[in-house]
DNA sequence: ACCTGAACACCGTTCAAGT
DNA sequence: ACCTGAACACCGTTCAAGT
């Protein structure tokens, strides 16, 4: 198991991000067993879900013998958080970084940027909702929110709960909108996830839950980016320190 | 698959809580074979956690053939959905069903409870949070949480958005306070989740996350109680309707 | 250091058959 | 309606061996 931690990279182009993958060495492009293996994992999640991540699957794919991935892995669970780390690197740490911009919109680039970033591989969102946060990706990520809300103007104390309240948001956010999907594979466009709720709420009984019938609407858009904006404007909301 | 919604039961003795398990019949203790393969599928759940809770498993454990099970469940996620339905139906709705309390007091009783139920079943909380949310007993429960916020005067769709909002909170909250515990089984007492988390935390480079080192102790009670209410208040404080 | 063949103890699920 | 025996195509992981 590899513990270094290879510091992020990333670049900002006047408000257009790109987020850059982190190559250990610029050289020519000979990707490590250890790599592919991590590549043939997401591979395999993004396709067919967590079923479809299995070592034998894995080692199939990168056509070596199963047990060739226990060269490189404790087990399989090793592999999945090592998988957690690697997208947990993708996030681009650029967009929030700026310290000219006034905090809510920092929280709120952050947000959305890690939310895009989690729901572009939706069969890893399980194994970071169930696995422990606590690999050198997850810390640093920590870091520059406790940064962001100490530009904030709260405390230590404060700004390390607001800090958890906001993974909690997001991930939460995240593990549920990927719930809803149902089926493995690519997130279907949101217009049509809405769509489906949709329908699926105006088939509930309206005489046993008239409240969720009258704001079916509302309802079926929980899963929206719009509504995720509007909760997590709620919780900033919470969270500025109050002026009295 | 009983598609029967029996409306749950509930207690309240002067702010005590009773939650009464549901029995379909008051009759004869005879449990048929369906609630079995649910009540081992649980109980090898919060013993092992999820691998250990198997068709096979669970077949084994109510002395039956692992294809018995197929009598009653289309496969093993409807195994998992029925187990969800069932601890969504633990959920106690008088603690929090007393209009003449102040609505905020309600909502927390509501999270509390709903944290309690889900801490209860760590091995569950992953299912939950995986599997879409659309059952009766959580269209009951959401119903429940459109009516407390229509009382704190909110019109429908504001409610509804602070209904989704609350509930990613608990479940976010709940599953990273269960992925944090490591390993299956019930949840140690809170009080040494804390201490191991504080032991990890100041193990970590105070060089590299000097932010993190120094709320060390705030981090490492992030899944306290004491700190879930915390939050939930910082949400409710966003939610609450401004008067201006 | 890296990979394999073979094996072990498991899986989920299906099918035909029994009562 | 409810359950079983037997089988199928899979699993994760280990061990000894090969280069």
């Amino acid at each position: 198991m590899s513990k270094q931690c290879t510091l992020y990279k990333s670049i900002v182009n006047g408000g257009d991000t790109v987020s850059v993958p982190r190559s250990p060495r610029p050289g020519p492009r000979r990707a490590s067993t250890e790599e592919q293996v991590l590549d043939a994992a997401l591979a395999l999640l993004d396709d067919g879900g967590i079923d479809a991540a299995s070592v034998r699957g894995i080692a199939a794919r990168i056509g070596v013998a199963p047990n060739a991935v226990y060269t490189y892995f404790a087990d399989k669970a090793a592999v999945y958080q090592a998988i957690v780390e690697r997208l947990l690197g993708d996030v681009d740490h650029g967009v929030f970084a700026d310290r000219e911009m006034p905090w809510p919109q920092r929280v709120e680039s952050l947000a959305l940027e890690l939310r895009a970033r989690l729901s572009a591989h939706p069969g890893a969102v399980p194994l970071m909702v169930s696995g422990p946060l606590g690999g050198p990706r997850a810390l640093a990520l920590n870091e520059r929110l406790l940064g962001l809300f100490a530009d904030a103007g709260l405390d230590a104390a404060e700004a390390a709960r607001g800090s958890y309240l906001l993974i909690v948001y997001v991930f939460g956010s995240v593990a549920l909108e990927v719930a809803d999907a149902h089926r493995p594979g690519p997130l279907q466009p949101e217009s049509e996830r809405v769509e489906r709720r949709r329908e699926a709420f105006a088939a509930a009984d309206t005489e046993q839950y008239p409240r969720t019938a009258a704001a079916a609407e509302t309802i079926a858009a929980s899963i929206s980016t719009e509504q995720f904006l509007w909760g997590l404007r709620r919780v900033l909301a919470g969270i500025r320190p109050r002026s009295r």
